[in-house]
DNA sequence: ACTACGCCCCTTTTT
DNA sequence: GGGGCGTAGT
């Protein structure tokens, strides 16, 4: 039985009576098996598995915590317990009583700017207005704050020279808001508000709420603990790991947990089983420099005989690459208990790259590098658009590809075709409703009468000749500017959809749309992109590795997709997955803040200079050189055996000349 | 008004 | 390598 295996101070926590618990688990204490141990005590007591909400700040973590539980039960029992991260549960309730829609963020902001570009800022006094991109961030941050003012009132006590644009931000918001209400539309913030209203009206009834991470809820996420309103709330964290203050995170959270329960109880766990005495008593040198909250006394387990901390200094940034390459490939180290952490993913290529000419295998967070990635979004959308039949967006991103289509006229078709397909616009392209005219009149310009030729629209028979029988005389064609190369474009995009339109299985439907004629031109279009040199010519070897590189991308979406039997489940899951899955093998890269939660035998710190680590740009712009150093202890406090640290004094290219990190001289590494 | 294209900027962290 | 912005061309 898991609480066996626990030490005093773990079994005290996790067989704490009903209530309000904290725990305050410092780096490498067994947080994950206090956990464990807590929710297997309430099953042995009875509480039904579907009573107990377990919130992660990952969905890895929320897996893990799950398998570990379905090793001392039935695993039925385990996967019966509602878990996951905030935005994942909130997900999978308020899909139940809406058909609301998950988009990525970049989409979302796509949207947002179109909405942005339509209002004139008039440049009043000498302050400009926010750009599309920052106001969008700062909304996502008001909301994530909690605050009960409106968002004007906000943003006044923010930065009060913006006053004269907050009538327009508002408006701005409001008609973004009604689009997206329009096309049910939801990005990860409305996950939270959706659900938080929903509960409020409804609240679940959870025996016992579990909080991992609590340092970094934001009080959004606070108001759902609070409006979920459980019997019992087992909240698990260290404020001295809480490095989310740019999402809102509010460490007051956790350190007013007593005031803010009145009969809380409050659990320490103080023996750390994961690092040398070295590392730790490193760790906690810094950490000393900030205010502390409560008293800690951390007590090291691990016995050995371990190697002390190093410190490698270079002259130069692409030196300390190479040299920590050459470290890693000298010290015989495994590479899947080998990572290398950084501030800033900045730094992340040129260690790569340098990992990648001594051979050694790495393996990065693929975010960005995947579904990011032109290839997959376009995938993705091209199943979207055979899955929910009028999803604008998907429209847009893919006509968009034509050539002399844009995103203006990208969105007339759209509308053309839902207009023709009675509010249904995949239906518009192969049963459009001929007594509906293809195009709405717009207003004129009188001023620019000159290009104005909308109206002129032209024989839709006009490019018969080279068109599916199925698709030819489609009312679509009368508008003016379409020219015969976006005709067969279209004409592609047709017979994809049409050759397709009847299956369900992701799979099936990923790989026909990769064999397809239009899947296959742009995909070819985007690696011939790749492959310009600065001359314009395209380099035929780095041709050859763009195609094979995008072939792989969706070889791995198909493997992806292999595991889901539906099309909408398969989509939404992309959606919430899309920021965890990870590519290949060997040394890992990561951030200090995808480090979170993990821990490795051997673990490089780099690029430890005043101005990256601390980063001083974002300590101006409202961070905290305290969150920075909390950012240091979090990233020494993955190793086990082996820290390594390293700075460069110099970055070349840059041309900026740099001075060792101070969180070097408070570790006592470096002596002023 | 809209699209294509060339040039310059930079690149904080995540659900 | 991508995204934003200004310019030229339709």
């Amino acid at each position: 039985m898991a609480q066996s295996q626990l030490n005093l101070e773990q079994k005290a926590a996790a067989s704490a009576p009903s209530g309000y618990n904290l725990i305050i688990a410092s780096a490498g204490t067994g947080k994950t098996s206090t956990i464990v141990g807590r929710i297997s005590h309430l099953l042995h007591n009875g509480v039904s598995p579907h009573k107990i909400l377990l919130l992660t700040f990952t969905n890895k973590a929320s897996q893990e915590m799950i398998e570990r539980v379905a090793r001392f039960f039935n695993p039925q029992i385990a996967q019966n317990i509602e878990s996951g991260t905030f935005h994942a549960v909130a997900y999978r309730y308020v899909k139940q009583h809406t058909n609301i829609r998950l988009k990525q963020p970049k989409e979302l902001k796509m949207l947002f700017r179109s909405v942005y570009e339509k209002r004139v800022f008039l440049n009043r006094s000498n302050q400009p207005p926010y750009s599309a991109q920052y106001l969008y961030d700062i909304y996502s941050l008001f909301l994530n704050s909690g605050c009960k003012d409106g968002f004007t009132k906000w943003i006044i006590q923010k930065t009060p020279t913006q006053e004269i644009y907050t009538e327009i931000y508002e408006d701005v918001l409001q008609e973004f808001k009604e689009l997206k209400k329009l096309h049910n539309y939801a990005d990860y913030n409305d996950l939270l508000l959706l659900y938080k209203e929903e509960i409020s009206k409804n609240p679940p009834n959870f025996a016992e709420v579990l909080c991992d991470e609590y340092q970094d809820t934001n009080p959004l996420q606070d108001s759902i603990l609070k409006a979920l309103n459980p019997k019992s709330l087992f909240c698990v964290g260290d404020y001295d790991q809480s490095i989310y203050a740019f999402n809102g995170a509010d460490i007051s959270i956790i350190s007013n947990f007593i005031q803010t329960y009145p009969n809380a109880r409050v659990f320490s766990l103080s023996k750390n089983y994961r690092s040398s005495q070295q590392i730790l008593s490193l760790a906690n040198e810094v950490i000393q420099h900030n205010q502390r909250i409560y008293p800690k006394k951390l007590e090291v387990i691990k016995q050995g005989n371990f190697s002390a901390p190093k410190l490698l200094g270079f002259d130069e940034l692409f030196l300390q690459y190479q040299g920590i390459a050459q470290h890693i490939a000298h010290s015989n180290c495994k590479h899947t208990e080998t990572a290398i952490i950084f501030r800033n993913n900045s730094s992340a290529d040129g260690i790569e790259a340098s990992l990648r000419t001594l051979n050694i295998p790495c393996k990065r967070k693929g975010s960005s590098s995947f579904f990011e990635s032109k290839e997959v979004v376009l995938m993705l959308d091209l199943c979207t658009i055979l899955t929910h039949p009028s999803d604008m967006m998907a429209y847009i991103n893919v006509l968009s590809y034509g050539k002399g289509i844009g995103s203006s006229m990208a969105k007339d078709l759209f509308e053309s075709f839902v207009r023709l397909g009675n509010g249904i616009a995949l239906q518009g392209v192969f049963e459009p409703n001929s007594t509906i005219p293809a195009y709405e009149k717009k207003s004129k310009n009188t001023q620019l009468g000159l290009f104005d030729d909308f109206f002129n629209l032209q024989a839709k028979e006009r490019f018969d000749s080279i068109l599916h029988a199925g698709f030819a005389s489609h009312p679509i064609f009368e508008h003016p500017k379409l020219n015969l190369q976006s005709a067969e474009f279209l004409n592609e995009f047709y017979i994809l959809l049409h050759t397709n339109k009847t299956l369900t299985i992701p799979k099936h439907l990923i790989m026909q749309i990769a064999k397809s004629e239009f899947f296959q031109k742009i995909t070819q279009n985007i690696a011939k992109e790749r492959a310009k040199n600065k001359d314009g010519n395209i380099d035929s070897q780095r041709l050859q590795k763009a195609q094979e590189n995008i072939k792989r991308k969706i070889m791995l979406l198909y493997d992806l997709s292999c595991n889901y039997q539906d099309m909408r489940a398969f989509l939404n899951a992309m959606v919430l997955i899309s920021t965890e899955a990870s590519e290949g093998s060997g040394i890992n890269l990561l951030s200090v803040h995808a480090s979170k939660g993990l821990e490795f035998k051997n673990v490089y710190v780099v690029d430890l200079m005043e101005g990256r680590f601390p980063n001083l740009k974002l300590v101006t712009k409202g961070g905290s050189i305290e969150e920075e150093r909390r950012l240091f202890y979090v990233a020494v406090t993955r190793a086990k055996e082996n820290l390594i640290l390293s700075y460069a004094t110099k970055d070349m290219i840059k041309n900026i000349e740099y001075t060792p990190s101070r969180f070097l001289y408070e570790a006592k590494l470096l002596a002023n």
